[in-house]
DNA sequence: GTGGGGGAG
DNA sequence: CGTTCTCCCCCAC
């Protein structure tokens, strides 16, 4: 991996990002009431699997060096870290590919999946057995895992991912899902009138989260459109954000069983799509009205035509999609998401089932952020010389403190902070400028002294660098 | 645009 | 920790 900053920059950025993350966790819990777990790393890999390190309500920063020369007798501790993962667990890298890697490197059909659970010989490939094994490449990955139907590149990607090199986007969370689906699994399902009964509940259960996920409710006259100037329109109206173009309808036939009557579970889905009937829009006419359309006019036929023989079939699941969210859904540079309104349909959605009422304890959101942390070897546990935990979980975050977790830094001296010099602040403020320009907005402040921007987290930091100056 | 493959959480 | 339920993106046709 090339190394793209100076240290001291690297330092800086993985500074910058815990002492963020450690901000975000801090007023998340205080403000919503949610704990999340956070990585730090240069990319969302690496952020990602870092940030599984230690789990509830804690942030872990991987720390450098992220590169290293080839006589060095120390790797890096980038692949020091991915290198003991299993291949698949990496982000990236499902059950199949998982496989085929394991295939190429045990140089047989990788058989072991089912259950090795008391064997005891835990035949696990790791990333490193992959990435060491001669003549791996992006070349033989693409050549082993490409294939029809198979994105192109993924050689190349796979083959980044078990270097920790990812240069995917971090994302905005769309407001409006691009698809809504209900389904559910079967121990048998082998009657059409079975399936007809579930047809109904799937569809009944689709509507409803239609409703509750596409139509606004604005009962006050509030900012929603464009222009609402004169908008003084009380009338608690309901409107579709967005509107599904195709009802899909999919099901995943059990896999006959086998001549040694073994079970090859398949995972194989099998669907028919049709345009959305225009009347599930309707907002004033009764719920199992509509159901009923839906189920005669569309999904019945629908299924017919998926399983054209009358009988024969035993469904081990059934699933009924919205799809092909028109317009309003299609919004790309939607805000975040409210992960507020997130977890309050989750209850509502959880509250049919849940039978006694648990304490409904908040749900933890987990955050990730590229860019930054801290570090060096050995942080004060000194298991994990790569790792660096922020843990001050119960501390209130303290803007005064230039890190997450001070100790970390006491160790280096000044080494740890980059040094006073008059390009730092422009420095700064290119980082955070280039790469997080929303928060230049509402969340940017001054500094009165050396007239320095920077997000109002890093605020106590550069005025505790200033004291020390 | 449709149907299937693979993956994330 | 494994399964279930969603949701997403890509590809070939």
């Amino acid at each position: 991996m090339p190394e793209a900053t100076s240290p001291d920059l690297l330092h800086l950025r993985l500074a910058l990002g815990s002492h963020l993350a450690h901000y975000l966790r801090t007023r998340l819990e205080a403000e919503k009431g949610y704990t999340a777990t956070v990585g730090i790393s240069t990319n969302k890999l690496l952020a990602k699997l870092v940030g599984n390190t230690y789990k509830p309500n804690s942030q872990t920063t991987l720390v450098p060096p992220y590169t290293s020369s080839e006589d060095d007798e120390n790797v890096d501790n980038v692949t020091a870290f991915i290198d003991d993962h299993e291949v698949g667990k990496i982000p990236g890298i499902g059950f199949k590919i998982a496989q085929k890697l394991r295939a190429h490197v045990l140089q047989r059909p990788a058989d072991f999946d089912a259950g090795l659970v008391y064997g005891g010989t835990k035949e696990t490939v790791l990333v490193r057995d992959v990435r060491t094994y001669p003549g791996i490449g992006p070349e033989t990955l693409e050549r082993i895992l490409g294939g029809p139907g198979v994105p192109h590149g993924i050689g190349t990607r796979v083959w980044g991912l078990l270097n920790g090199c990812d240069d995917a986007d971090v994302g905005q969370a769309r407001e409006i899902p691009r698809q809504i689906s209900i389904e559910d699994s079967y121990m048998r399902l082998d009657t059409l009138e079975a399936v007809a009964k579930e047809l109904r509940m799937l569809a009944k259960r689709l509507l409803e989260r239609m409703h509750t996920d596409l139509v606004e409710e604005d009962d006050d006259g509030h900012d929603h459109g464009p222009s609402d100037t004169a908008s003084i329109s009380p009338t608690a109206m309901k409107r579709w954000l967005a509107h599904p173009k195709t009802i899909r309808l999919s099901t995943r036939p059990r896999p006959p069983q086998n001549p040694d009557g073994s079970r090859n579970r398949s995972f194989a889905r099998i669907s028919k799509s049709a345009p959305m009937p225009t009347f599930v829009f309707s907002l004033k006419e009764d719920i199992d009205t509509v159901v009923d359309k839906l189920l005669h006019e569309t999904l019945l036929p629908l299924f017919r035509k998926l399983h054209l023989e009358k009988r024969g079939w035993n469904l081990s699941l059934v699933n009924v999609a919205a799809t092909n969210m028109a317009d309003a859904a299609s919004e790309k540079g939607g805000v975040g998401r409210d992960i507020g309104k997130m977890f309050k349909r989750q209850d509502e959605v959880l509250r049919q089932w849940r039978v006694d009422e648990e304490p409904a304890k908040a749900g933890e959101e987990s955050l990730m952020i590229e860019e930054h942390v801290q570090v060096e070897e050995g942080g004060s546990t000194g298991e994990e010389p790569w790792l660096e935990e922020a843990r001050q979980q119960r501390e209130e975050y303290r803007m005064d403190e230039p890190w997450p977790k001070g100790e970390v830094l006491e160790r280096h001296g000044s080494e740890d902070f980059p040094t006073p010099s008059q390009d730092i602040e422009s420095l700064v403020t290119d980082v955070w400028e280039s790469e997080d320009e929303d928060m230049m907005d509402e969340d940017s402040f001054r500094c009165e002294d050396c007239g320095a921007i920077m997000p109002t987290f890093a605020m106590g930091a550069h005025y505790r660098w200033h004291a020390q100056m």
